[in-house]
DNA sequence: AACTATTTATAAGA
DNA sequence: TTCTTATAAATAGTT
């Protein structure tokens, strides 16, 4: 190329927020695209579970990159079986095997059983929160937005879907109380 | 830096999984950190929400990163909720006045009146497509990542807060029924 | 883990 | 918004 220096190009970028709004947007844009595409690189060549969301300023729109799909990353990470925690060890009780049979083993074997017992009494602390926020906080904030625009049909179809979502919690609920197994198939309309 | 070229840098890489375990582990590695520094980058730059998660192949590890923080991000992913509803331009039709008079006047009253109602059948259908969006798939995708995982206790919370919304819900629609007014102060909890 | 030749990402400008 | 281009940044292979 024998193009002169007609001053584009890219310069140094120092990282602190961007102030002016349109900037703001394009960096938005091209950066995204560029993070999924490093997500995406991540999760083929080494063949890891990767996920990735990004809600706009405005949080009015979100972005998400997911292998094999977001949803299953999300789900990954609030399952009790892998404790999260950046770049914190999850010691893994596979056991494939024989009994322990000396003191050291069995102290280990408890300390694990243990640890078990405090993530799971964690991960039930941190659905009651999510219950309490997802469901309290912005539900009724939303509803404050929006309940003196609605008018009849809208309220009546509000109301359909909430009927929908006690219908299907009460299943499960029920299945809870009888069999104490997991509910596999609970009737679930097409979402 | 005077070393003459030794043959080392960087070669073109096609993006396919990576035989080599380690190789590959080196990879992920050194990718797992660019992937966090791009997302960290991009959240200050433009100040917005972005978590990413990455599960080690194993399945043993996981890392992640957030901001303001993982779990903020996380909980905003499965939340039913998103504020959208873009700023309705509504023609606010203030009328401090008197009747206009001339054939001219009478038109362009009629023309606002039209474009009123039409903007008002818009803000209506976008009120429906809203519920629909909200209460529909996010709410769906919270309770299929989280309803088998719920104890009974859990359940019976989130049942509780469910009858509360639809109460408030019943008595809005109660409310527009009978007096076709606005519900100003409909009994409201401590949100 | 450090090095560095290259590829890749991207900030500005058009 | 999309394309172009100079340059900064990421990184694959080597040591």
């Amino acid at each position: 190329m024998v193009k002169p220096n007609t001053s584009k190009g890219k310069k140094e970028v120092e990282i602190k927020r961007i102030e002016n709004k349109k900037a703001r947007q394009v960096c938005f844009s091209k950066r995204r695209q560029g993070l999924f595409k490093k997500a995406s690189e991540l999760s083929i060549l080494c063949g890891a579970m990767v996920g990735t969301v990004v809600f706009s300023e405005a949080g009015s729109r979100s972005f998400s990159f997911g292998h094999p799909s977001i949803d299953d990353v999300v789900n990954r990470f609030l399952s009790p079986v892998t404790p999260d925690v950046p770049a914190s060890g999850g010691a893994s009780h596979d056991n494939g095997g024989l009994v322990t049979d000396t003191v050291h083993e069995l102290n280990i074997e408890y300390l694990e059983l243990e640890q078990s017992l405090e993530s799971e009494k964690k991960r039930k602390e941190r659905l009651q929160e999510a219950i309490e926020k997802e469901m309290g906080e912005p539900m009724m904030r939303w509803l404050n937005a929006n309940i003196l625009e609605l008018g009849l049909d809208e309220l009546q179809e509000f109301q359909k879907k909430l009927e929908e979502i006690d219908g299907i919690v009460k299943e499960v609920n029920k299945a809870l109380v009888e069999g104490r197994q997991t509910p596999g198939s609970h009737a679930v309309p097409a979402w």
